[in-house]
DNA sequence: ATCCTGAATGCAACCGATTACATCACGCTT
DNA sequence: AAGCGTGATGTAATCGGTTGCATTCAGGAT
């Protein structure tokens, strides 16, 4: 039952010929005969073989497989860079291996960077401590980064995309414009809020801090955002806010239309992602838009070609977002 | 630079030992005396030895990894599960891989059922051809199942879960209640719509077949069903409407609320997943909750035990599932 | 003193392929 | 006829551990 699958032994056996050359036939098919490759195939054919490639793999002192280190897998905003990954990775022959880095935390990661485990790595989480990650498997980072990790970037410009939706909302002719940030300490957090900060300045509009909301990016947390705007003095309120992430500006709105407020008209609201879901919701948002896909297939390629040709460059690969403006935003009702 | 990595040989040498003796200490250290044990793994610190996973893979002739074949990953549907799933895998010691069925379809699956590409597999694509299945490496299913296919099944009740879905809006006094489903030929689909109708049936409300919309689970086809929802005369419309997923229920939604609907006063929806971001849409969705993480715990562990085991039942598990009642369903609107 | 037992360890085959190098047959040159 | 290049194939080492079996040695029983 388990020793019944056929080896290249008994394939070479049944051909009359060594593993040698059923091994190039596999291979190499171009070095050997068109008779003997023939009888060989007729031969893998016949017995059924199929080959083992961990043996494979042991022998090239690869493993064929790439490990994604995904902060919470559960959080479907990775769904899609995952997706994009795994269609590039899939046709070049390599195995999409998962890890979450959420509850094990940094203990497991050192098993998943070693040479034995996987051929290279993608890390999608920026929280990631540098050390456990340098001198290791080639890596790619994505979305995120580890400051001072050296590697290639596959990202977007947060602090410009930030600007864009500070643009919008001025353009409109909003001049108090809030932000909700994401959690604190995250790279992406920290870009987005300097983006809000940067365009505001640049227009002329003073960054007020008491209209920075703290978020961690999630639903919730944009909930609890908008309950503090709600508490703020009505003359005070910034008349629009631009939040760190799209399900955070979920939250914030169904909050405010709880209260009896209106979206856009009492409040525009300008989100960051582009999830599929925000284009369907009422008011649809306005938000920016990531190409989540395309980051996967990119950080895919930009490894496989390091792997392939061990170049050792520290490239950014820098994405163009777009501003997707739908119902959520609107010139601030007159008189406010 | 590339053998620099030491070998067990290396510290074999350095400890002045067989290298069967420091296999002894890395994989069953109590046959290896106390003083030997100590100056292996000195050794072992020493060089910085790390043991390769391929080359005992290939000896123990298995891989160390399980992979999860997922119908669309870009869905986040499949985030939770196969977080669950990873929850349960990193601890037991396998690796995670994962196989996008969506584009290259059965064609590469065969090499995912290889035993030297993974142990186990856990399928969640009802839509795979059995035969492709069958007598390869062992297998449970989650969430959805291929007819025809011997396996141990993680799932929940989906005709009951629809009923209660009935149930609920019958409850409330509606008696003209839709039904909008998932893809023809889906398993999901049928034995919910088959739920749909039992409970009607069962209730005294004639199962009304002009009150059934074909959607395929994604918002756009819930957009499209309140196309045609807004399109009966008022009269006939449902009152209610039960839809087989929670993104076709967000554009059920948002559509008639564009048309000037309001949910629940005009119309009660209700939604099947209890998908993160529905509880926090205007109005909160009533749905039925999916335990998705524990469906991926439970068919890992599932796996795992027949991976230990052996065993070869093919039992189903069902968990349960709840109806989650909040803001989109309310009474008929009296006189309607 | 001899035999036996069991614990600790070493030897070497093995997992299943790949591949550098050797070998061999054949045809062509000189 | 000897020499030689070329293409096809075989031999055997190798990737890096694991493990059945043999060996050694110490201590206890007879």
């Amino acid at each position: 039952m388990k020793n019944d699958r056929p080896r290249i032994r008994d394939v070479a056996r049944l051909a009359g010929v060594s593993t040698a050359t059923v091994s190039r036939v596999l291979s190499n098919p171009g070095v050997v005969s068109q008779q003997t490759r023939a009888s060989v195939q007729n031969a893998i054919a016949a017995t059924g073989y199929r080959l083992n490639e961990a043996a494979r793999n042991l022998r090239h002192r690869r493993t064929g497989g790439i490990v994604a280190l995904v902060p919470n897998l559960a959080n479907p905003f990775f769904a899609q860079i995952l997706s994009g990954i795994a269609s590039v990775l899939g046709p070049a022959g390599y195995n999409l291996l998962i890890a979450d880095t959420g509850p094990d935390g940094a203990g497991r990661l050192l098993d998943y960077a070693e040479p034995s485990r996987a051929d290279g790595l993608i890390v999608l989480d920026g929280a990631l401590p540098a050390h456990a990650l340098t001198g290791r498997i080639p890596l790619v980072e994505a979305c995120e980064w580890v400051p001072g990790l050296s590697a290639p970037r596959v990202k977007i410009d947060n602090r410009a995309a930030a600007g864009l939706a500070v643009d919008h909302l001025a353009d409109l002719g909003h001049r108090r414009i809030g932000h909700v940030a994401g959690p604190p300490g995250n790279v992406l957090s920290i870009a987005r809020l300097g983006g809000w900060r940067d365009r505001l300045s640049a227009r002329g509009l003073t960054p007020d801090e008491a209209a920075i909301w703290q978020g961690d990016f999630s639903l919730d947390s944009g909930q609890a955002a908008a309950a503090e705007w709600l508490a703020q003095p009505p003359g005070q309120r910034p008349t629009a806010v631009f939040l760190a992430s799209d399900a955070m500006a979920c939250g914030f709105i169904a909050e405010v239309q709880r209260h009896g407020f209106t979206v856009p008209r009492d409040l525009s609201v300008v989100g960051f992602d582009d999830i599929e879901l925000v284009s369907h919701v009422s008011p649809p948002l306005t938000t920016i838009r990531q190409p989540r896909w395309m980051i996967g297939r990119v950080a895919a390629e930009r490894l496989l070609r390091r792997l392939e040709t061990g170049d050792t460059l520290d490239d950014d690969t820098i994405l163009p977002v777009e501003l997707v403006v739908r119902g959520s935003t609107a010139p601030p009702a007159p008189g406010v």
